[in-house]
DNA sequence: CGCTAACATGTTAGCGCTAACATTGTTGTA
DNA sequence: TACAACAATGTTAGCGCTAACATGTTAGCG
């Protein structure tokens, strides 16, 4: 028998340093140690110093996993955004990120591709983890979903959008957005307007806003008209929307465009066909990209505060997590038209 | 006294279902459970079944946490990129993101905001998550940094750019690119080409391509005229770079910049000041970005794979952690020259 | 001087899961 | 028939940490 017999079992785990060796180093009980890292104020100074003294020469990194099993609470945050190809999330995550990660919180990000399905799963996935809060983009979830989140028992927050919310709900009214480029495009003159959108049973606030829109319309007696496109915000489908606008609505005197990626690329593109902007058509927009303010003429759009609502939202959930009364669980943060040359 | 006395400890932890009582549901041994979660083959199909209709029964969510400390492995894979407002990071991250999240890996997202400090605490923190890997944009770390990252006992995988790497290598040559752009002004005749850059300490990846451009030019007898900004990547301030190099250098035939949202916004800004590009300056950027090319005249630009870069990343750790061999540790993703009709 | 309160530290028992080893029963085959 | 090989399941002992409870030690006070 090569086998050693008063050692049975074989030794799993990693070779890290261990908070027990750390201690055993500065000559406390493992308790000790990891209070003078996460509570600080509970340990005598120089105890503590000598502790701290054990970690940097053991070169410990703490194992936040174990931390976060027995104490059945982990730093994480789960973010639920249904693309990284668009800008608008990636602001929103920006602010987001900011304020968890200087609250001492780390990002779990998911992304859905657009499908309620995989969203359930990754809401799972991210329960999984013990997360303290879940943020996600949107109120649209499967039922299953929305049981699981209302159950969780944690702070729930639904970005982007307001509406019927299952916790906390930090965004924008695109209903209202939509009727509000609709009535600017109405007091400007503009009898044909034409709405431009891509994918809209997906991009569902995009939806929204068209709903707006066409309310607007049809109380002035108007025929609201849509082209439905294949991608969701590029500058050559916006081109691509401006021809099909031409092509199927030649009497058309303004487009009322999903997004600004696609008002913009029109814009250039009607800059290459010879077509006058605002004078042949009208052009309009919705996000407030830089790129808009940055053509000539300059686009009509509406502007979102998406990393302040980004912001904002971290704050309502940090406050939640922190136990303070959230007084308003619903936050609207609005938007802003601002008229460019492009109307 | 009111206490039980036969119970003695609080009991602890969440009010989630457990294993444990998945497997008494189901008749079966806590591990039997686990196996038919994690390991299908390894039961019978009809327990499988029952412990599957169990787990759906009492809405059991695994505890990942759990199981990650218990296997001392958790899927995760660091993710560390110095800003999340560059487009160029953002695409890279969407290659990861992808590739990892089908091979059932969650990205850990960290922002460094260009602080390589900030860095190595992030290292620190996500080793503690006991990450499987660690991916970074670039080669630069502290001392302490690297030493923890050779140490680890983890693939890490440095992206962006080529060089002397830790472990594994995806990226490109900046200074060649910098050198193939500057060869390609100097072949269109053009004499005093201006560099414009911003943060320079910080963006190195853009002051490696002044490097290269610097070469070239030297090796021409040509002195070489650099321009240094603020803001790292905005149409706005690629405006201000324009009326930079107009008010310095007033014979300045071209300007090289350092990337494509500075090009496009000094293009569209000699548009509104009536310079005729490339006729009075010609203007190229760095990155392929859809924006130049839609702007008129086309942008002349050097294009980088980011995208296919992450994925390309990804799988080379991927193909590590399931250890399979990695033959070329260091990959080199090339460019392309790009010519519009800005130069 | 005895008593209490506040502080400093320690002991114990898990958190929920899975690796390692153990035990059955079942099949194939020499 | 005996024995290996395998398939299916179980038992045990942690992974590394922290909550809860326990104990010792000092300062403050009438």
């Amino acid at each position: 028998m090569s086998k050693n017999k008063t050692q049975s079992r074989q030794r799993r785990g990693s070779h890290q340093p261990t908070l027990a060796q750390v201690a055993e180093v500065a000559g406390v009980s493992s308790i000790t140690a990891s209070r003078a890292l996460n509570d600080p104020e509970r340990v005598n100074a120089s105890t503590r110093q000598r502790v701290l003294e054990a970690m940097e020469h053991l070169g410990y990194v703490p194992n936040l996993i174990a931390g976060s099993l027995a104490s059945a609470r982990s730093r994480f945050i789960a973010v639920i955004v249904p693309s990284l190809a668009n800008t608008v999330f990636i602001e929103v995550i920006k602010g987001l990120q900011a304020t968890f990660e200087a609250a001492g919180y780390q990002i779990l990000l998911g992304n859905t591709d657009y499908d309620i399905e995989r969203e359930h799963q990754l809401v799972r996935t991210f329960l999984g983890w013990s997360c303290s809060a879940l943020v996600t983009a949107g109120l649209k979830h499967t039922p299953a979903c929305r049981r699981l989140l209302k159950e969780c028992d944690r702070p729930v927050m639904e970005v982007m959008e307001l509406g019927e919310a299952l916790d906390l709900n930090v965004g924008l009214d695109h209903q209202e957005a939509g009727r509000c480029m609709a009535r600017h495009l109405l007091g400007r003159g503009y009898r044909q307007p034409v709405y431009v959108g891509a994918r809209l049973s997906d991009d569902y606030r995009a939806s929204m806003r068209y709903a707006g829109h066409r309310e607007v319309l049809q109380d002035a007696g108007i025929e609201p008209l849509l082209i439905e496109l294949d991608q969701l915000g590029s500058l050559e489908e916006g081109a691509r929307g401006l021809e099909r606008v031409q092509a199927h609505y030649p009497g058309a005197d303004a487009i009322h465009f999903a997004n600004d990626d696609l008002a913009s690329g029109a814009l250039l593109h009607a800059q290459r066909l010879g077509l006058r902007v605002p004078g042949d058509i009208a052009i309009a927009g919705f996000n407030g990209l830089p790129l808009g303010q940055y053509v000539t003429p300059r686009l009509t759009t509406i502007q979102s505060p998406r990393e302040a609502m980004g912001r904002l939202a971290a704050e309502q959930v940090l406050r939640r997590l922190d136990h303070q009364p959230v007084t308003q669980p619903q936050q609207d943060v609005g938007f802003t038209l601002m008229i460019g040359q492009s109307t």
